[in-house]
DNA sequence: AACCGTCTCAACCGCGGCTTA
DNA sequence: GTAAGCCGCGGTTGAGACGGT
């Protein structure tokens, strides 16, 4: 592959927000001489723009064939459609609504569709409801990343300017970081027992060998903490680190009450291929359940037929919840943790830091709470 | 009125595909 | 076959608008 040609900011070309004069002169060449070479164009119409920048301009906004103004039931069902099937191609989905650009349409698709869907706990990605099998898998990350953090905690306490004041400030940061994470990891599990079916839950703990179900937080506590070293964290021995150091996470954590017996079931309703198949097909065998499963995706598929409940659909709230974690979880790369060098400021848990600490304080997560979990 | 956070959307950037020599 | 040049796409950014406090 060739290098690419330069953009823009060389020999003088101007960016930024185009003047009135400036599209002026691009309209007045282009209704005349049409557009012919982009690359041409520029010097041509005695503009001090890059080619690429006259395209994108006249192709987004000075094209007279653009319709303006809000997109109508019809265009929005259309995108919604269009997008089910193809994916982000916005080209190919405006090529199927005459006088709207692709750029109009993913703007319009990332500010309003993408929300709206997410109300309606419905994956803008997929567009499938999000399950509570999606919410576990982002419960059962969680002890990764702690074990991650953790251990760079440790590195933290052995290294050999573990006396510098700044080594010490950064240790403190992360304690407080990881004792957030055990909080989050908390929330979720309130969040699942809040807004799942109970037969799920049931269904679940049978999966995990609980035959009796007396008490269905604390088995799926106790399950979501068998790979998990917040056990560890409770018992005063997180991956080596001093006994003073993991009591002074502990003291760190906030001490929420605990979380209260669903009262409610929510909507059942089949709502992906996998469930409508199993609603049609009420007496499919295992071996047509496992087919079924695989041509769905739905993991795990060699167990489907231990999951008769484990299709049901999460809450808006719940997708809503799990979205937002997500979102926050996914912009924030924590396997990316480094050690902090003695050339560096970077402070250790940088990423882990901006997830908690962008909505900055406890009474963000308190609020959080207060807001989606206790008034479920 | 001032400040702050959120939303919107025009514009930019980098990449990859296609064409041409 | 391949290197160079151009074009278009999708993701991202950031300035301005807007609304709430």
């Amino acid at each position: 592959m060739m290098g690419r040609s330069p953009c823009c900011n060389e020999n003088g070309l101007k960016k930024g927000p185009w003047t009135p004069e400036e599209d002026q002169k691009l309209v007045d060449y282009i209704q005349k001489h049409g557009h012919g070479s982009w690359r041409a164009l520029p010097k041509l119409a005695g503009l001090k723009r890059c080619g690429k920048s006259c395209r994108l301009r006249w192709a987004n906004y000075l094209n007279p064939d653009i319709k303006r103004g809000k997109f109508s039931e019809d265009e929005q069902q259309i995108i919604i459609n269009l997008h089910a099937v193809l994916g982000n191609k916005w080209s190919v989905i405006a090529s199927h609504l005459p006088g709207r650009t692709d750029n109009e349409i993913k703007n319009f698709w990332n500010t309003h569709f993408k929300k709206k869907l997410l109300q309606m706990g419905i994956d803008p990605v997929t567009h499938r409801r999000r399950t509570h099998h999606d919410l576990i898998n982002v419960l059962s990350n969680l002890p990764q990343w702690l074990a991650a953090a953790a251990a760079n905690l440790a590195n933290l306490s052995t290294h050999p300017n573990w006396d510098d004041n700044f080594f010490r400030l950064q240790h403190s940061d992360a304690t407080q970081v990881l004792a957030k994470i055990q909080l989050l990891h908390n929330i979720l599990i309130q969040v699942l027992m809040s807004t799942a079916p109970s037969s799920y839950i049931e269904t679940l703990m049978n999966h995990f060998g609980c035959s009796s179900i007396p008490d269905h937080h604390q088995y799926l506590y106790e399950f979501l903490q068998m790979n998990s070293n917040l056990e560890a964290l409770e018992n005063g021995s997180i991956i080596g680190l001093p006994p003073q150091i993991t009591a002074q996470m502990q003291s760190n954590l906030p001490n929420y009450e605990v979380y209260q017996q669903p009262q409610s079931s929510v909507n059942a309703q089949p709502v992906n291929g996998l469930e409508i198949y199993m609603s049609n097909n009420s007496d499919c065998d295992d071996h047509d359940l496992q087919l079924a499963a695989e041509y769905y995706s739905f993991p795990p598929s060699n167990d489907i037929h231990r999951y008769p409940n484990s299709l049901v659909s999460a809450s808006p709230e719940c997708c809503s919840i799990v979205s937002q974690i997500e979102n926050k979880l996914n912009s924030n790369d924590i396997s990316n943790c480094q050690l902090p060098s003695s050339s560096t400021t970077s402070t250790t848990f940088e990423p882990l830091g901006d997830i908690m600490e962008n909505e900055a304080s406890d009474s963000y997560w308190k609020d959080f709470i207060d807001e989606h979990v206790v008034s479920l």
